[in-house]
DNA sequence: GAAAAATAGCTGCCGAGGCAGTAATATCTG
DNA sequence: CAGATATTACTGCCTCGGCAGCTATTTTTC
């Protein structure tokens, strides 16, 4: 703090005319948040065996809510690849079973296995806790704004045709 | 959805006690806010040969926040190695400069450039625009009220004794 | 019906962050 | 002052997600 006219350079004070404390923090606020948030999760989630991402997938077949592995894909905005591997591991685990669909022989069907059936409860238990740690003092309500608001940017962010801009080669 | 019954496995219905719809969506909306903000930032940014976190280090350094790498960890909660690569970087670009302390000589003092200053006040207005975009319909009281809600779910988090749980070896 | 486009799943590759370990230096303790 | 501890910066190693490319299969188009 207080250092920067100390080391003596020609700081041209005047180009440091946006906001100066304001900055990213938001995002910054996101990140710290959304990472406490799955460390805890995975710590919890450690005597498992499962991370969140394992476990996030094994719910969303658990209630239903995908079947194929590009449904999960799609519901929850997640890399194909990076799928196939968290499928994988969770195959292995005896989690889930694949299965080639009979009607559509590109997809392969993902059934939750008994053995992931039967731990669903306990790490359902496991996340419910761990949200309602970093949520405690919410009310209901704040809880519901906080979703909105973080629907409201998703909505802005898709909405803005800010996320183009084609890549062609060095990144360094 | 309404897809449990019908596969006619045994599935011990009062086992799934917690709310289904809620889940992990504040996290997951999280990620996806978050990652719509970097998104949009990285591809504002890419015209000028820089990310959203090389940015931000230049940002910090820019404003004086900071003077040398374990600074910016600490400031930014970001890991010792990954910076002292961004700062190769930064560096190679010739965005800032490395030098020894003569006080203590462990650690090396990070200053910015004339080019990297003299670029800043861009980089400011992109990032601005980026987060004006995501932010977009929000009053100030609404992005006071979620940058608050955030930080109690960090100091949630930081309070819990959640985040423990050494591990050990494999990972699978 | 054949060519073209789309879709599902998979693999290799790359970049990035987290972690552990190391060397140099500084500080604390007895 | 000597040894233990801490701190800074840096380096491999590991894992993970995103991307491009590929094959098999289905759907669309002419």
């Amino acid at each position: 703090m207080s250092r920067r006219a100390a080391t003596a350079i020609a700081t041209e004070p005047r180009l440091v005319a946006q906001p100066p404390q304001e900055g990213l923090s938001v995002g910054h606020l996101m990140g710290r948040a959304r990472a406490s948030l799955l460390a805890s999760l995975d710590a919890q989630l450690e005597p498992f065996g499962l991370n969140g991402m394992q476990f996030a997938v094994l719910k969303h077949l658990g209630e239903g809510a995908a079947r194929t592995a590009a449904d999960l894909c799609r519901f929850m905005h997640y890399d194909t690849g990076a799928m196939t591997r968290i499928v994988d591991r969770l195959e292995q685990k005896g989690l889930l079973r694949r299965e080639r669909c009979r009607d559509d022989r590109r997809v392969v069907l993902l059934r939750i296995a008994p053995n992931g059936r039967a731990q669903l409860p306990r790490l359902l238990a496991v996340a419910a806790r761990v949200l309602g740690a970093h949520l405690a003092g919410f009310s209901h309500a704040e809880v519901d704004a906080l979703k909105r608001y973080l629907g409201r940017m998703i909505d802005n962010g898709n909405a803005k045709g800010e996320n183009q801009q084609p890549a062609s080669g060095s990144r360094s």
